[in-house]
RNA sequence: GGAUGGGUUCCCGAGUGGCCAAAGGGGGCAGACUGUAAAUCUGUUAGCAGCGCUUUCGAAGGUUCGAAUCCUUCUCCAUCCA
């Protein structure tokens, strides 16, 4: 199977702007494409690693990467389907970020001479002359066009301003840029991306008289709709330190039923075949499926040693109820009274709750398990003995467990 | 620059002097049911040393026994006019 028919079944797919030149240029490895991450935060996350896994795919088919780190149109902010404006980040941020991208990224793409290159846009953004741009590039664009972009949308309801407006302008002057100085013929991004990605389209035709290409991935959604890789506590990071790999392991082990099947074909990198042999199960045994993309994304992104650990922890942990893996709090010694320690400091040192009001509630409610026993006085009170040794197991709800010892 | 409307808790949104820690919905959390899924039902959802206290309605001041609500200044946003 070609690449391109591989992307095409796996759903990865979005919007093309010519699909039988695409096709017949990452196939036989002729494209030399970018795709570029604004460094946002201080680690990539699941969005990001579905760009990167695209570009390890084409990379394999003998295409040339380039991985563009935004160091300068973060300066600006993608405006892009957002409803308010991003925060400006300092320059020192942004500078300590692009740094976190580069080495997360390093570990999935090989950088070695000729595979693949990475930039950054800051050195070349950053030096632009206003007036200069203004002529060169500003006048190949219609703010009239530009303002009925689909991705303004919401920012035509709520203001859009001439900063973030300018946004587009910028990466369209990237791709300019990469086209003439690394002979980049192509750029892929988030489906969100689109309207940016065919403003640099434009601006290589208008200006050099070329033809390039772009292409969308899908963005990867739930059953309702809502952008997957997002917890209520924030984005699933990749890096350990943010998005522990168990955690990271349980996120895609409880995705419902309805997009298992959808995130192993668009995440992973196990054979359609296989997969169409997983669409016909049904009912629990499903939970199968979420165990093998739970293990099969825990291992590209940690490992196969943490992934192993990840979910023999978690087998045990649902099945027995302990583990030896386990988050653990160790008790200070400072927070016994008489040798003894209350249920709600317990639970609000190992961040089970985070306040004691929600500790209380959660004990009133019945959500609290200590070795397996409920909870029943939120009052309750423990002796130090038993944290010795192996410590004791508490749970808050179903899925949030800690080992805590003294 | 001018006019008008507006900023309420995680989000949307009611509330125009005491009955307001603030309706309703969404989301979250917990319980029941289950398959670590979904749907449904129930409870809960500012913080504390539980029936009391402390902080909260864009910010700072003021009026009042008492302010999310009234006044002043500031600030931010939207719409219209320039």
């Amino acid at each position: 199977m070609t690449v391109f028919d591989e992307l095409k079944k796996r759903g990865l797919l979005a919007q093309l702007t010519d699909e039988e030149e695409i096709k017949e240029l990452i196939n036989h490895g002729k494209a030399t494409f970018y795709i570029g991450f604004d460094p946002t935060a201080d680690s990539l996350h699941v969005g990001h690693f579905m760009a990167l896994c695209l570009m390890k795919r084409l990379q394999m088919a003998g295409n040339k990467p380039i991985a563009l780190i935004g160091g300068g149109t973060a300066m600006i902010g993608d405006p892009s389907g957002r409803s308010d404006m991003r925060s400006m980040m300092t320059k020192e941020i942004i500078d300590h970020n692009s740094d976190c991208f580069r080495k997360q990224m390093s570990k999935f793409i090989d950088f070695s001479e000729g595979k693949a290159i990475m930039v950054n846009n800051a050195d070349w953004l950053l030096k632009l002359n206003y007036v200069e741009l203004l002529r060169e590039v500003g006048a190949h664009f219609s703010v009239n066009r530009m303002l009925s972009a689909e991705c303004y949308k919401q920012r035509m309801e709520k203001g859009l301003s001439f900063l973030e407006f300018n946004y587009m302008i910028m990466q369209s002057y990237d791709f300019l840029s990469l086209f003439e100085n690394y002979n980049c013929n192509m750029q892929f991004g988030g489906d969100d991306q689109w309207s940016n990605m065919l403003g640099g389209t434009e601006l290589i035709r208008r200006k050099l008289g070329k033809d390039s290409y772009a292409m969308t991935i899908t963005l990867l959604l739930n059953s309702e709709g809502k952008k997957m890789g997002k917890t209520q506590k924030g984005a699933v990071w990749l890096d350990p330190e943010k998005t522990s790999p168990f955690e990271f392991f349980q996120y895609w082990r409880n995705v419902a039923d309805a997009d298992v099947l959808k995130c192993i074909r668009m995440l992973t990198f196990i054979p359609l075949e296989e997969i169409e042999k997983m669409d016909t199960w049904e009912g629990s045994q499903l939970n199968e499926a979420k165990e093998i993309l739970a293990f099969e994304l825990t291992k590209m992104i940690h490992g196969e040693e943490e992934a192993t650990r990840a979910l023999e922890s978690a087998k045990a942990l649902f099945n027995s109820g302990s583990a030896e893996e386990m988050p653990t709090t160790v008790l200070k010694e400072e927070l016994f009274v008489d040798g003894k320690i209350d249920i709600i400091t317990i639970l609000q040192e190992s961040t089970l709750v985070p306040s004691r009001s929600e500790g209380r509630r959660a004990v009133e409610q019945g959500g609290v398990l200590l070795n397996g026993e409920k909870v029943h006085d939120f009052k309750a009170t423990y002796e130090k003995e038993i944290f010795m040794g192996d410590g004791i197991v508490i749970k808050r709800g179903k899925k949030n467990f800690r080992k805590i010892t003294v």
